[in-house]
Parts: C-alpha cells; structure tokens; sequence
RNA sequence: GAGCCGUUAGCUCAACUGGCAGAGCAACUGACUCUUAAUCAGUAGGUUGGAGGUUCGACUCCUCCACGGCUCACCA
C-alpha cells in the first residue's frame, strides 16, 4: 500500500510554502470565486472561433485544479482542470508584475481562480492570459505522475479522489454510472412505475437465500439486519395497491467478496401486477436494449474480449434443458441432481456436497456447467421450485417455478418471477424454509409472518424482477471487477488508510 | 476460509544463479517571454511492506505477519 508517508520532503517542502504564503499575507485556502466559463466548455464551445471572436468575448474568470506547470523564464504555461474539462493558461511577468513570483511558485495540485483574456498559441490552443488570479486551495502532498497516472489498483480503490483525479477512465465509468442510473429511472417512470424507499435496517431479513449483518438499535434494544433485499416490502405495496412499484438501492449480504461481489451492492428491484414473467422477459429486452442505445450508442459491444450482441429476441432455455445440453443426457425436473452430479457431471462439479438439499445441488450442477456458456443473451426459465420459494409454481409442472435468470457475458444480470401471491402456500414453503434453517442452511429464508398476513388480504397477480446494478455497470463499461464500477469497494482496513480512526 | 502471485524513491518501473539499490516523471538550484510528456545544466531523494532467521554478505533464500491481485469456496 503506498500511502505517502507524513514527513516526506515534498511534503514538508509544501508546507513551508504554505507557512510562507501566510507569512506574506496570502491567504493559501481562500473562499468564494466568482466563476464566469467552465474551462471544458469554453475549449468545446470555441474551438473554431476566430481570432476577433476571442476578443469579442471579452474577460473571462475560470476555476480549477492546476495539473501541471511548464516554466519559461519570465512567462508560464499551466494547465487548469475542473469537472467540465482542462483549459491552458499563460502567465507573464511583464503582465503580473510582482504577482509572477507567486504564480511561478504555484505547485500541481493546487486549486486556484484566475482572471484574463482568451489567445490562441502559435500551436492553435484556446489559452487564458492571465491578468489576475487567487489561491483557493494549497496542495499539500504531490499528484500522481501526470504521464503514467496512478496503475497502483489498490491505492485506486482505497484513495478514489487520486484515481478519478488523474484517471479520466475512471471518471468515465462512474458517469456512465450515473446516466445508466438516470435512464433506468426515466424508463421505468415513463411505463408509469412509482419509485420508493423501503427499509434498510429489517427486524426480518427476507426476500432472499442470503446471510444477515446484524445490527442493534439501543433504544428500541432491538438487533436489526441490514437487508438482503427489498423484495417483501415492495410487494407489500403492491398489495397496498401501488400496481407498479420500483426501487434502486443498496442490499447487503454477509458473504465472501470477490470481483463479482461487494458487501454492499446496487439493486434495482421492480414489480409489475396482472403480469407475469414472460411480460417482464419483453420489459427486461426492452430496457436493456434501450440503455445500450442510450449508453453506448450500440446493441453490439465488446466485454472483455467477448463480443455481445443484445439484439433481440434473446435465447430461450429451460433450467433442465440447459443441463441436458451440458452433460449430454436427457434431464428432467424428475431427476434426482445428485445422481447427476455423481454420474453424467463426472467430477466437473466439484465441492458438492452430498449432504446437500436438492436445491443447493440443482444450483450446483447449473453453475458448473450451463452458466460458463451464457455469453449472448440468455433468459433461463422454469427454476425448480425448491430453488425459488417466493415464485409462482408452473401451472403445467408443479416441480417448476414461473421464473428466469438473465445472464450476459457469463454474469447473472438479473432474476425474475411470476410472484407466488397464494398465502397459505407461501406459509407452508417459509416453514420448508425453516426446517432447513434448522438442519443449518443460514442462507434459508426466514418466516415472515406480516408478509403472509399482507397477502391474506389479498395481492393481485404479479411479476417481479432484480436487476444487479453494478453487475449491469461491468458490462457497458466493460470493466473486469466490480471494484471497478463501485466508486468505495470494500476492502480490509489498512494501518494509515481511510479506515483509521482519530 | 484455501492455493498461487505480488509489495523497491511521491508516481511508473528496473536490479541475472545471493555481491556497492537504479532510471524516467515529480521535487530542488540555475538558464530560458508561445510551451504543452517543454528543453538544457546541476542537486537531492530509499529501514527494498513489517518482524525474525540462514549467510562473510539478503531486494534476492527460509519462517511468520500485514495488505493487494487472481483462482477456488460462499454468493447476486
């Protein structure tokens, strides 16, 4: 980890400038500056302009961090960022004054206001003359090399604020990010969906197969859990009658983390009632084909090297289609997986654990072996039903449930299912639940009673759907690891990292 | 949780089977009034992630620890 130590001496070199500055009366950290163009804007806006048109444009007041500085003598180039682009700057001593010395005295990193007129160099670039500028913000530790920027992955990730400063990747994925966020949103509210907010600390975590952070709440005295997902509570609402409902937000499970889980992880979850998971196979083709258009302006794309294409239709495949496919004999809902796993699999699924539940096996033997090959489009549909206890069961195969996977490039995008909306069947599968909990499957759902009682009343028909965020951010953005698209991943805490307490 | 790989100057990277730890950029001093990876001359900068061990001698070999990456387990 390469946190720059306290007492280096470009460190202690930046303060004594900064005690210096102070001792001659500038104030090194000043306040408000009166900001007339954006340096990115003007370059785009002006890239033509002509040489009277400059002029007309008369004095202009910009703001930003200074990236590098090339000294001549008795002027100075600079380059000047802010959130709209880089702009350059050219400073005099004959136009300065006694003010040069401080400018030629200005370190990379510093953020500074300054005042002029717009020139064209010799070369053709849109440049500041600098008549007079302010310091805003000292920098008291040195930028990341302005050539080769900052590689280091783990310093990237415990220190975001030098990445997204000297890595323009990196700033592009985290606004892709934000406008894969907004598209979603606009799309779903067009087709008249409601967004909402539900809670984050549950008394019973539910809506998914997932281990719990526990929490306590002292005046209540009352341990809660972070939520594994918002599923219960969302379609409370739709029983309350909110008919389509959506939320985007942060889950929370206690696993493992790799680089295609975070603790914490962005999910959009939707509800849509009088349908079922064939409609939500069209909405999710539909959505997503709109964001590539939107995003990357393409229904084709590149992922790591694998080429994509979203146009649609989408292959289709059954659970126990795909497996068949995969070990070459014909599966059924009837089988037994764990005969699979011993016989046809022939030792590719490996850690299976033969004093499993059906479930966990008919998971593994899909993981193994069908998930690998999903490169294109894929909704997989007719989940076993011991893999899907909130689902619908198929009115033509009580061994299946109404639901589909989507996966894109081998990534689980997104899970969906015709909701299981019959209260006395959801209570009999919560208590199938509860006795695996009891032979220790902590990952098995937990008994809520106020969601049966809320379907009692009464839900209509509905179909449901979770849309991993980050996971959908990988693909467009075509970054290998959702550390990559999470702007603050989780990591262990270091000694002088962020984590350190004072 | 397991296996493998990694951690060298502020940043990016070198250093052969164990033999004086280097470069570019950044920094500092000086020169330079249209440069843009500015250029030129010079200077300084290191407990080689940490603690032990082997050795005449360790960045290099061994043990333990920390952190990271990848794979696996778990999971979405």
């Amino acid at each position: 980890m390469a946190t720059a130590p306290d007492d280096n001496e470009l460190i202690r070199r930046r303060h004594a400038k900064l005690a210096d500055l102070r001792a001659r009366g500038v104030d090194p950290f000043g306040g408000r500056y009166p900001v007339t163009h954006w340096a990115g804007r003007l370059v785009g806006q002006l890239a033509r302009a002509t040489d009277e048109e400059l002029k007309g444009v008369g004095a202009v007041s910009a703001a930003g961090r200074l990236l590098t500085l090339r000294h001549h003598g008795k002027t100075c180039f600079a380059t000047l960022k802010d959130y709209t682009g880089t702009i350059q700057l050219y400073a005099r001593a004959d136009q300065l004054g006694d003010e040069y010395g401080l400018f030629t005295d200005l370190d990379a990193g510093d953020f500074i206001g300054v005042t002029g007129e717009l020139f064209r160099t010799r070369t053709g670039e849109l440049t500041i003359r600098v008549k007079a500028f302010a310091f805003l913000a000292k920098a008291l530790r040195p930028l990341p090399e302005k050539w080769h920027g900052l590689k280091d992955v783990e310093t990237r990730y415990r220190q975001r604020y030098l990445d997204l400063l000297v890595n323009s990747e990196s700033r592009a994925v985290f606004q892709l990010r934000s406008r894969l966020i907004k598209e979603i949103r606009e799309f779903l509210d067009a087709r008249g969906f409601l967004e909402v907010e539900t809670p984050m600390m549950q008394p019973i975590p539910g809506g998914a197969a997932a281990r719990p952070f526990v929490t306590h709440h002292n005046t209540l005295n009352l341990d809660l859990y972070l939520r594994v997902a918002p599923e219960l509570y969302l379609k409370r609402l739709v029983v309350g009658g909110f008919d389509r409902v959506y939320e985007i937000n942060r889950n929370f499970r206690n696993e493992g983390i790799s680089t295609e889980h975070n603790p914490e992880f962005t999910m959009l979850e939707f509800y849509q009632a009088y349908a079922d998971y064939g409609d939500l196979m069209e909405l999710t083709e539909t959505l997503l084909c709109h964001l590539a258009q939107a995003l990357l302006g393409s229904l084709t794309f590149g992922y790591q090297g694998q080429a994509v294409d979203l146009t649609p239709p989408w292959r289709r495949v059954r659970f126990h289609e795909g497996l068949s496919e995969a070990l070459g004999v014909v599966v059924t809902p009837e089988a037994d997986p764990w005969e699979l796993i011993r016989g046809p699999a022939g030792g590719r699924v490996v850690h299976a654990d033969p004093a499993g539940t059906p479930a966990k096996h008919w998971k593994a033997l899909f993981e193994m072996l069908v998930e690998p090959t999903l490169v294109q489009p894929t909704f997989v549909v007719d989940f076993p039903i011991e893999l899907s206890p909130l689902a619908r069961r198929n009115k033509d195969n009580p061994a299946l449930a109404d639901r589909f996977e989507l996966f894109v490039a081998q990534l689980e995008i997104a899970n969906a299912y015709a909701e299981l909306n019959d209260p006395e069947e959801q209570l009999a599968r919560f208590r199938q639940q509860a006795v695996e909990r009891e032979r220790g499957d902590e990952e098995a759902h937990w008994l809520d009673r106020d969601f049966v009682r809320s379907l009692e009343y009464g839900m209509p028909p509905t179909a449901g759907e979770g849309i991993g965020i980050d996971r959908l951010m990988m693909l467009f953005a075509d970054q290998p690891s959702l550390r990559d698209v999470i702007l603050f991943p989780q990591l262990r805490h270091s000694e002088g990292g962020s984590a350190t307490r004072e």
